[in-house]
DNA sequence: CACCTTACTGACTGCAGAGTTAGTAAGGCG
DNA sequence: CGCCTTACTAACTCTGCAGTCAGTAAGGTG
């Protein structure tokens, strides 16, 4: 008998840190970060539990490292596309609404959202980073626009903020949806049909009359 | 010494489970299922853990428990308020919209829905009970509602199941944003000037042109 | 006032699962 | 081809917490 073509394992350190975060995800997703288990997380990445720690020291630390690399690429994301727009609000509006849909609509930006709700007591952290550079700058950055397009007449008076969470909301509600509810049958929203419906049930509550007309 | 005036403990069986489900509530609502003690909520309801089992046979069924409470008095309400309103959409939006947001606003229920939406993977019985007797039901009465305004001419074209959501997602997210960011010391918003502005927002993107103006 | 039922407690058991450690082999370097 | 570094593993320890059980006293009943 030759021995086995294919080793126990191979040293693979460049690409271990990526393939236990992906792993990691999949497990915190599902079982939410105190029932997750890292015997689980180790045999989905294809590794012992004691590799874990040679790349992360703690079971917190890896769950730290999972957010923050979901929230990293859209954090770009957010701020390229919406930093300085100058164009009508619902120019913007029609082209950004159904970019967040995009982006919401990759399986794991929901699944750390739901994470981040549900674990925000236990990792206020989290939760901060999350409000801090995701949240509150797209929700700051569009009542701006608002506020400015309100200024130019084209938006109606009303909290600039208010209208934010209007516009936006029911994209959020329907990855939090797809997250709680589609698991256990229900059928799905569609983010692109949903994207595209909204924007304009939303702006034509917003924009005042004689340009909605 | 004479004896003390107030013994170690009282029997008072009528009283414990609503006692206990409440100290639940909180425990679980700060912590998540899997992370809270069950020491911690016996303390809380002033009674040893070995009590908790004279009246919830694992810790599984106190949880259920819990969110069994929190469905029960909103569900018939909902039901109750949805349930054969006749008079035009505009009307029933400007009644709805604010009576949920006034449901929301009591903290229960929103400590309730973070749980759901949390531990909707590990108890998916939960996450039916809530879609099946409170989300779908909701969901589906309004959107129907709307299909028969768009019959009446009302309401524009436009997937009905979608304006539902349109109507109702920024109260929510209004609630998931108090129960997420607000203990992070982000400011809160206020649900009542969120529905009403909300209502006229989302009116005036849903009714047919002519009515609007 | 004596007795009995039972609501309640304190001190325990068992185990799952986070973190550790001593050892094994992959694979680069001379 | 032999040696050394180190990525990786198997098998362990130990703690924290769900669930148990024998005993205690509240308080109703005759």
């Amino acid at each position: 008998m030759s021995v086995s073509a294919s080793p126990r394992w191979r040293r693979r350190k460049q690409a271990r840190p990526a393939e236990i975060i992906a792993a990691a995800l999949e497990v915190f997703a599902e079982r939410g970060f105190a029932a997750a288990r890292l015997d689980d997380i180790a045999a989905s990445a294809g590794v012992s539990k004691a590799a874990l720690y040679l790349y992360f020291p703690t079971k917190e630390d890896l769950f730290r490292a999972v957010v923050a690399e979901a929230v990293a690429p859209n954090l770009a994301m957010v701020q390229a596309a919406v930093a300085e727009f100058d164009g009508r609000l619902e120019d913007l509006a029609r082209f950004l609404v159904p970019m967040l849909a995009k982006v919401a609509a990759n399986p794991p930006l929901g699944a750390v959202v739901k994470m981040v709700i549900g674990e925000s007591r236990n990792f206020p952290e989290l939760a901060r980073v999350w409000h801090d550079d995701l949240v509150a700058t797209a929700i700051t950055t569009i009542s701006g626009l608002i506020a400015k397009a309100q200024a130019k007449g084209e938006v109606r008076a009303g909290d600039p903020r208010i209208f934010a969470l209007s516009l936006i909301s029911p994209i959020l509600m329907s990855v939090i949806w797809r997250e709680t509810f589609v698991p256990i049958g229900a059928p799905a929203f569609d983010l692109g049909e949903v994207a595209a419906q909204h924007v304009e049930t939303a702006l034509g509550g917003m924009l005042a009359r004689e340009m909605a007309a």
